[in-house]
DNA sequence: GCACCTATATTAACGGCGTTAAGATTGGTC
DNA sequence: GACCAATCTTAACGCCGTTAATATAGGTGC
């Protein structure tokens, strides 16, 4: 999630700023977090006038949103590698271990793909699945390629909203600190995940 | 959630700045969501000039923490009221039934309080959940006096985290509008939160 | 009743922010 | 080689959080 040297070569023209600025924000987010991603800091990183951004978004939260759509992407290739060869239930505890893995390891990134009125931005129609679908079509697939025989056919569609809620809380909780593995009697965070997520899938059976 | 007429009475000494401009800063959030809720504009719709709050607030973050205890107060009275008089799973369910409520009632104070570094300024030392306790430690107590001995003993444990993040993300995929009732064939909010509450408290048995 | 102290409030100022306007520079096109 | 549109710079606006210096008032002891 690091790409260094984002500077301009000196030319008056960067040639890829657009690119670019991104690329400086998703650092930025990463080393210190929300606060300072200011624009002007976005632009000073890349090494180019504050102003330079608006020759590519007509707004700070138009370059956010493009930030939140680089993370999207991100968190689905993510994904996919944590549940890469496993089938039926195991792939979907290897997408949910993706999930809460990716959102401990890039939580700023997370938090702001989390942030209603940017992912409003994306598409006026509100048409929110469509571009988020990279990331989280993945979780429904997931769960609608598992045996989930065992619930009453009735309630087969809620699954998805209970999995997805299921572990969107939990990724959460984990990382804003209020659940600790500590606090439920595990050494490390690692196993601590492996064990939620061998309950959630006990859960889906 | 409303409180109107935090304004002074022409007074040099306000009497109750403290408090005014916690119930100011709920309305602002309230009405207006996060972005309007700045310092100068809190102190401003309190009557009073924008330095004034230092008097009884080291910062900013320090005033939206009181916003923030306030807030849970709130919450976990909400949550309790929604769970007064039912037994066993159904208490459970009451709170669960809360705890959306709550979000989707007031999502802007919501999310103030899920903020971590809002919530790491509450407590040093990372003790969240005692001062949480007023709201979560009600959801704790709902699992465990809930009969959950279909589970095994070794998971037990575990069902807490477990739960508190179902509900926890299916609140935050609600407010954020991911998942909405039309998608999943529901006429009204009411009985998508119902149902899925239900399909939860199926699931913890 | 009064002096004093402290808490509380005010005004003015600082630097940083997002954003805009006006102008400079450049690469591409005919 | 001239022009145009895209790109970038500098300068400025108002708002923000915060601080310093100052004014006001309530409470206490006499």
């Amino acid at each position: 999630m690091s790409n260094l040297s984002h500077k301009r070569a000196g030319k008056y023209h960067h040639g890829d700023l657009r690119r670019a600025l991104v690329a400086t924000a998703v650092d930025i987010l990463e080393r210190e977090g929300e606060t300072a991603l200011t624009l002007r800091r976005i632009a000073r990183d890349t090494g180019v006038s504050q102003a330079a951004p608006y020759a590519h978004f007509a707004s700070k939260k138009d370059l956010l949103t493009a930030v939140c759509i680089e993370g999207t992407v991100r968190f689905g290739e993510y994904m996919k590698a944590q549940a890469a060869g496993k089938q039926g239930r195991d792939y979907l505890g290897g997408l949910a271990i993706g999930h809460i893995k990716f959102g401990l390891e890039h939580p700023a990134v997370f938090r702001l793909m989390s942030t209603r009125d940017i992912v409003e931005s994306l598409d006026p129609r509100g048409n929110v699945p469509e571009i988020f679908s990279e990331g989280y079509q993945l979780m429904v697939d997931g769960l609608t390629t598992a045996p989930l025989d065992h619930f009453g056919l009735t309630d087969r569609q809620l699954d998805i909203p209970i999995a997805w809620g299921q572990i969107y809380g939990l990724t959460n909780l984990l990382i804003e600190g209020r659940v600790t593995p500590e606090a439920y009697g595990f050494d490390d965070m690692e196993a601590f995940i492996v064990a939620l997520v061998n309950r959630f899938i006990q859960s889906v059976p």
